[in-house]
RNA sequence: GAAGCAGAUCGCCUUAUCGCGUCUCGAUUCAUCGAGAUGAGGAAAGUCCGGACACCAUAGUGCAAUAUAGUGGUUAAUGGCCACCAGUCGUGAGACUAGGAAAAGUGCAACAGAAAGUAUGUACAGGUAAUGCUGUAGUGAAACCAGGUAAACUCUAUUAGGUGCAAUGUCAUGUAUACCAGCGUUUGAGCGUGCACGCGCGAUUGUUGGAGGGUAGGCAGCUAAAGUGUGCCAGCAAUGGUUCACGUAGAUAAAUGAUAAGGGCUCGAAAGAGUACAGAAUCCGGCUUAUAGAUCUGCUUUUUUU
RNA sequence: GGAGGCGUAGCUCAGCUGGAUAGAGCAUUGCCCUUCUAAGGCAACGGUCAUAGGUUCGAAUCCUAUCGCCUUCA
């Protein structure tokens, strides 16, 4: 499979992210959080984000989105096998330190397994 | 050589691998694949000014509110820019200045001081028929008949309808001016985006209360423009005219990236460290603020040498 | 992206319009009162008036710029 993350996978509906934060479970490898929900109609849809109030430059808050979606894309396929077509995604930075690649690469590693864990125990 | 003043330009590069947005072409299983092109700034920032553009209003008039302030020029326009005059600062190159009016009127001036304006009177000296009549001292930012303060009100001149792309249009969804009740009824309710007069519309309405449904998606607006560079001409200059060349992001939970290797540049003896400020959101012209470092041009002061 | 507002003591605010002593309450510290504590009383401590310029004899107050925080929009 190829390693990719493109416009349709994006999570943009104001509805469901609305839906993702009031009925989805999250775990956390600091300093990411992962929220997630089943939701089978929309198929599957990822989102990134970091708060305002932690990074006030808006090169900082591009700088991190970019790493977060550049670090989902090269491991997305740690996901598959667990019918993650059914499920939304919101990635989180939750830090207040601007990381760097290799931090973002082995939290992300961390947190896709925990998730797989979960999973697979429900 | 050192110190400094003014103006202008640049502000990391190359290769490989994996990716993202837009456009074009091709293929088709009709939402995917392939190929190619293209994709952040000098400030994109602050939102402090000025416009373009859009909608609302537009028969007018008056009042209020806003901003600017030497003179002339420039521009689509400005509170910007240029030139000149005046003042202040600097040895100088230069820098800075809300720089109209106090003989239109009103107000304000703590403490000190006799007295801070319907003026008054201390000490010494001079003078007189006599007297604050004259000078000096003392207080204070300012005091002998005048001033100061308009970034106090005000006056003068100029300026100005309001709201802003979350504008606005359109498609889809939606019973949506849903509906019910009361009140007002040409003797004028209410609305017309600061207020008043006036004028127009005017029950398919206005207002008060009750009851109650839905969206927060797509497309257009959306990028060729008061456009950029260069040479020549006009002008002290800002700027204008003209020739040639270029054809320059268009996203929307928001693309323009990540990794690896190598090379520049700066600091350092080396190891090594550093490589700024910062990310388009309708579009332009300015201003202001942030900015490691590098380069160029003109000029000033001083020292040395010739 | 647009529009608007606020920064004064550790906290909550007044003073700003209209210029001349920086104040109040709570908190903190000390003393009094009480057998002790609370309450109460007296006193003290505590401020670059967000930052930087300008106007003025004089600025928390007026003007300009900057920084930080907050509200709002179909």
């Amino acid at each position: 499979m190829k390693l990719t993350y493109n416009k349709t996978e994006k999570l943009k509906s104001e509805k469901a992210i609305g839906k993702l934060f009031v009925e989805g479970k999250s775990i956390s490898a600091y300093p990411l959080r992962l929220v997630y929900l089943k939701n089978e109609t929309i198929g599957l849809k990822v989102g990134v984000s970091v708060s305002k109030r932690n990074f006030k430059k808006a090169v900082d808050r591009t700088y991190i989105k970019r790493l977060l979606r550049e670090n989902y894309r090269l491991n997305k396929n740690m996901l598959i096998g667990n019918n993650i077509d059914d499920y939304s995604f919101m990635i989180l930075y939750i830090g207040k330190e601007k990381p760097d690649f290799k931090l973002i690469s082995t939290k992300m590693k961390a947190l896709f397994s925990k998730f797989n864990v979960r999973i697979s125990n429900n």
